[in-house]
DNA sequence: AATTGCACCCCCCGTTTGTGGTATTTTTTG
DNA sequence: CAAAAAATACCACAAACGGGGGGTGCAATT
C-alpha cells in the first residue's frame, strides 16, 4: 500500500507543526512538506508531488483562495482540502468555487483530520454538515429556483414586511403606513405566526432569503 | 432537553422496525411514527409533528422523492433525511432538488444513523463524501463570485453577522460563539458603525441585499 | 517604547420588541 | 345576508436592543 502524500500550507507555526507530526505519525500517510505561505506553492508542489494539499484559508500574503487557484491552474487534478476557523466563512464559498475538494474546520480532531484527508484522496469531499447544508440550499436554488412556499400573507402584511426590510422601526412603519403603532404590532404578530419566526431579524432574513416580496413598492 | 422527534417512511418491514427500535432506544430521540409508504405522509406528519423525517427513496406507490415534495410543500421547514441502498446519481440529485436536507446510505451503522438525524436536526446536511463531491463539482461550474463593497469587517464581526442573519438573538449568539453577551453587543455596536445602520434588522437587510457574507454560509 | 487594532468583558438607562390578551370596524366571500 | 377574513386599535409585562460610558490583554506595527 502506497503512502498518501500530503503537503501542508498553514501560517500558524504551532498548528503547522502539529499537522506535520500528525500526518507523519499516521501509518499510510507521509507529509511531503509544510509551509507557512503559498507564495511558492507551485514550486513546492512540483517538488513534493503530494496526493493531497491541506490548505489554510487565512494566510498572510497569498491567501488560501488564491493558492487553490494557482495550484488548480497548474495541477487541475490536485486534491485540495481547505481548512479554516469556523466563522470566517466569507471566503469559503470562493474557496469551493476556486476548486477546493473539501472543507474542514480547524476544530476537528486529529482523527477527523486524517479521515478527511483520506476521504479527499479517495475521491470524496469531506465537509461539515452546516457547510453541506448551505451548498445544498444554493444547489436547490440554482437547479429549481421555484420552491416558493406560500405563507398566505395579506397585502397589508406584505406592506409591513416591506418597511421592515428597510430597517424601519414599528413606530416609523406606523407613520409611513398611516396606521397606529399598535396596529403595526398586531400585523407583525400575525406575520410571525405565519412565517414561523419570532423576531424581526428572523422575519427580515426569511423574506430576503426566500424572496417573499416582489421588490416593487 | 427536548427529545428529537423522528418519523420514518420505509417499506421494508424489517428495516422499518429496526429503525423504530433504534430511534426509540436512543436517549434524546423518540420515534413518532413508522410507515411503509408515504401515501398519507402529510396526514401522518400533521399528527406526529416530527422534527426530522427519515425517508426511504425506493418505495412502492409514492416514492421518496415525491414524498419529499409533498412534505416540503406543506411543511417548508421540515427536515427530511433521505436514505437509499443505491448510490444512484439521478435519484440523489432529484432528492436534493426536491428539498431533502441530507442523504445517507442504508449501509451506515446505527450510530451513524443517529448521528445523521442529529446533524439534520441541528441544521446540518449529512451526506457521503462522494455525494458531496458531485455537488461541489456542479457548484463550481455554475457560480461565480460577484463584487461586493468592503466595509472592513473583522472576522469576528462577520461571525456575529452570520448568526444575526440566522435570526439569532444576542444571547443566542453569545452562546453559539462562546463569548459573553456584552461582547456580542460590543461587536454589534462596531458593526452598526461600520455599516452605517442602527438596528439589527437594518444590518441583516444590508448584509443579505449586498451579499456581504457570500450569502452561502 | 509607544501605538493601533482586535477581541474581550461590564454597567447604566431609556427605548423597542415579543407575547399574551381583548375588541371593534371594514372588507371579502360563500 | 351571514360568516369569515382582514384591518384596525388598545393594554400590560417581560425580554431584548441601542447608545453611551468604562475597562483589560495581546499581537502586530511603528
Amino acid at each position: 500500500m502506497e503512502n498518501i502524500r500530503v503537503t501542508i500550507f498553514e501560517d500558524n507555526k504551532h498548528l503547522r507543526e502539529s499537522l506535520f507530526y500528525l500526518v507523519n505519525g499516521t501509518p499510510g500517510f507521509i507529509c511531503t512538506g509544510a509551509y507557512p505561505d503559498c507564495n511558492d506553492a507551485v514550486f513546492h508542489i512540483t517538488k513534493d508531488t503530494p496526493d493531497v494539499v491541506l490548505m489554510d484559508i487565512e494566510m498572510p500574503g497569498l491567501n488560501g483562495i488564491e493558492g487553490v487557484k494557482l495550484i488548480k491552474r497548474k495541477f487541475p487534478d490536485m486534491q485540495v482540502l481547505m481548512q479554516t476557523i469556523f466563522h470566517d466563512e466569507t471566503n469559503i464559498f470562493n474557496a469551493i468555487c476556486a476548486g477546493a475538494s473539501g472543507y474542514i474546520l480547524k476544530s476537528t480532531t486529529p482523527a477527523d483530520y486524517i479521515e478527511a484527508i483520506r476521504d479527499v484522496y479517495n475521491g470524496g469531499s469531506p465537509m461539515t454538515g452546516s457547510i453541506a447544508r448551505k451548498v445544498l440550499e444554493l444547489f436547490q436554488k440554482n437547479v429549481q429556483p421555484e420552491i416558493k412556499p406560500d405563507y398566505q400573507l395579506t397585502p397589508k402584511e406584505k406592506e409591513m414586511l416591506h418597511f421592515m426590510v428597510q430597517g424601519k422601526s414599528f413606530k416609523m412603519i406606523a407613520e409611513a403606513a398611516g396606521i397606529s403603532y399598535e396596529t403595526v404590532r398586531t400585523h407583525m404578530k400575525n406575520i410571525y405566526a405565519k412565517l414561523h419566526v419570532n423576531s424581526n431579524t428572523e422575519a427580515v432574513s426569511k423574506v430576503l432569503k426566500e424572496k417573499l416580496l416582489s421588490l416593487v413598492f
